[in-house]
This record gives C-alpha cells, structure tokens and sequence, in this order.
DNA sequence: GCCAAATGATACAGACCTGTCTATCTATAA
DNA sequence: TTATAGATAGACAGGTCTGTATCATTTGGC
C-alpha cells in the first residue's frame, strides 16, 4: 500500500515517504526496507537517487528547512511592522504546537541523533537555527530594539522551548505561552 | 580498559558506564556489548541486574533525574528568597551550558529517541519536566507573582531552549542571555 | 513503434544488535 | 574444607540493518 500517488516521480515519492517516517520515528528507528515498502519504490531506485542513507537524510533536512520557510512566510505574509512580525512568529508557533500532527523540531531530533558538531546533517541543522537568530535580530534591528542580538538569542531560545514542549507533552503542552513570553521579551528591550 | 574503578559494584559500575555513554551518544547508538566493554563486566551480569536493556535506560533516567535534583539543590541552597531562588537557577544554567561537558539535556533526548507518550522513558522525562513546572510555580507563588501557573510554563520554555542550544551550538551558544531572560519574564509578572 | 533510460523484484553479503546458554572461576561464610 | 552465590568469558541463536548485485519489466522521448 504506496501511502504516496504514483503521479509523483519516484525521488519525490521517495522523499515525501521518507519525512513522514523520519520526523514521525526518528532517523535511527526508520530503516530503508520501510521507505522504500511505504514509498513503493524498489531498493535500488532510492540508491541511484541518494548514495546513502545520511545523503537521504540530508536532502530530506533541506526540504524540511524550505517547508519551514515557507510556512514562516505565509504566517507573516502582509505584515510591515516589524515588531508585529515576530510578535506574528510567534503566534503562529503557539497555535502549530497545539495541533495534534505537530511533534516538535526535526532539526532539534537531528542535533538528538547525530550528536557530533562536525556531522553533515547536524550542521544543516545548524544552520537552520543560525538563520532563525539572523531572521530574529533583523527584525528586532528594523523596531528599533535596544539589544537585537541579545533578543535574538532569548527569541530563539522560547521558540526551541516550544518544540521541546510539543514533543515532550503533546498537544496539550505548556508552549500555549510562547506568544505571551515573546512579548514580554520583545517589550524588555523596548 | 575499565573506565570505572573496580571497587564499585558491579551494577554501579554498569550504571556509571551506561549514564555517559547513553548521555553522550543515544540511546540506540550505543549497544550493550559496548557497556559491558567499557564497564568491565559479563554480559549476564548485566542481565540479571537489568532485565533488558529498556529497564537500563529507566534505571539511568531515573538516577539522571536525582542527580538534576540534586546540583540544582547545590546551585540554590543558602538563599531563602523565593523570586532570588528561580534567578539563581537560570543562572545557574546559565553557566552550565558554556562548559564543553554540557551536552544538552537527556529527558529531551529521550523524548526524540522514544517519541511515544505511552513509552516507559518517555514518561519517565515527562515526569521530570512536570516537576520542574511544579517547582517553577510554587517559587513564583511564594513570590507573590502576579501568574504563577503562566509563568512557570514559560520558565520551562526557556530552560528547555537554554538545554538545546547547548546540544546543537555546543559550549559557545546563545544561552548565555539565559538569565537575562528570565529576569524579564519575572519582572513581567511583578 | 522503437530504443534507451529508469524502475521493479528479489536475493544476498557482511555487519551489528539483543538476549540466552553453558561452563569456569572466585570469594565468603559455615 | 566445603557449600553457595555471584561474576566471567565466550559461543550462539535469531533478527535487523545497510548497501550491492542480477535480471526482468516498464516508461518516456522521438
């Protein structure tokens, strides 16, 4: 049973079947014998397409990251102040912590799995979280914040909070005040 | 080469074994043949202290979560002021999270490794999480603020960010405005 | 319709993992 | 001295995992 429309090509199909099992289980616990049942795809055709495992597991990382990105834009999208921008940020993580399809940060679980700083999928990780404190002290430069990059770092430490709380908890997690916290971190520097 | 001396016990010596590797590789990256290698004991001495590797891994929570206890009791003791007590714990973390042997916090790795509530560790983590909620609120009653219950799951938040930032950036993160920030979101309960 | 490229099905090698079993050794106490 | 309990060493079963190899089949571009 392809959990995946046979109208997609199979690196897609491949892919979308391999997020699902990767941020539902964990890399260690998802085995190829499963991607490739679930995707229906046969052994060797995901091994022409990713030469390994962790290759599979980094191109999966980057289209995550893209999905983020987009979901931040479409959340903020129309917005100009940049102060309501992060305030807006975080609203949005606060509500997509209480649904129930939401399991915290795959880059977080990456960082959990692959421990190791010099490991290619935890710098992609990395990465991720440097550009969040990027976009973070941008905004908070642009409202005239007293200390941007403190703020930043703090901003980004709630956010991390929320997708611990979620997958620590559940839907029904102590994150519902990540919004209310932002604030009054964004108000401190005012 | 036994990384433990021999004059503990067989099952401390497990035990010891077990809390750093576990701690600083995974659980599912570090195999009983591995323990038992460095520990220096049989492999059925471990089996009939431990009945499979699922009750080490509780057995090594669970002593994680009295040593947690206890260095927070150590950072905190000889102050009496409750509002005083919550600062000196994020500052503590604080400190904690820029030495090279803070690897981030194990209840949250276990919650990524066993992502199921159901799961016996996890719920084990869960546990520890919802006792430090309950510690961060009874401090913030007593302090007379102005919502406790808010407060503390915020509180968490930033714990919790403050413990993956330390996993993912390694000892220079920015947790370091760990303590900064909790100061605002007490004063924001004043 | 044809041909080349991509994909499917499946077996297999080699490594690793958990947990069991047996047989031997050692220390302590009666 | 001897009985008993616990530890040791190592083999082993049964399963899983990644990655490779082989060969049949299907698909897409012209």
């Amino acid at each position: 049973m392809a959990a995946t429309p046979k109208q997609l090509s199979a690196r897609e199909r491949i892919l979308e079947t391999a997020s699902q099992l990767f941020y539902r289980h964990g890399f260690q616990a998802v085995g190829i014998d499963t991607i490739i049942a679930e995707a229906g795809v046969a052994k060797m055709t995901l091994y022409r397409h990713f030469a390994a495992k962790d290759d599979l597991i980094v191109a999966y990382l980057e289209r995550s990251n893209q999905h983020f990105w987009s979901w931040l834009e479409g959340e903020i999208a129309g917005i100009d102040d940049p102060e309501a921008r992060l305030l807006a940020i975080f609203d949005a993580v606060g509500r997509l912590v209480r649904s129930p399809q939401c399991l915290g940060c795959t880059f977080q679980a990456t960082a959990v799995e692959f421990p190791n700083l010099e490991y290619r999928a935890h710098q992609v990780a990395l990465a991720h979280k440097q550009a969040l404190i990027s976009t973070f002290r941008d905004l908070a430069e642009r409202a005239n914040l007293r200390a941007p990059a403190v703020l930043a770092n703090q901003l980004l430490l709630l956010m991390d909070g929320a997708w611990v709380a979620a997958r620590m908890f559940g839907p029904t997690n102590p994150a519902t005040e990540v919004a209310a916290a932002a604030q009054a971190l964004i108000a401190a520097q005012r």
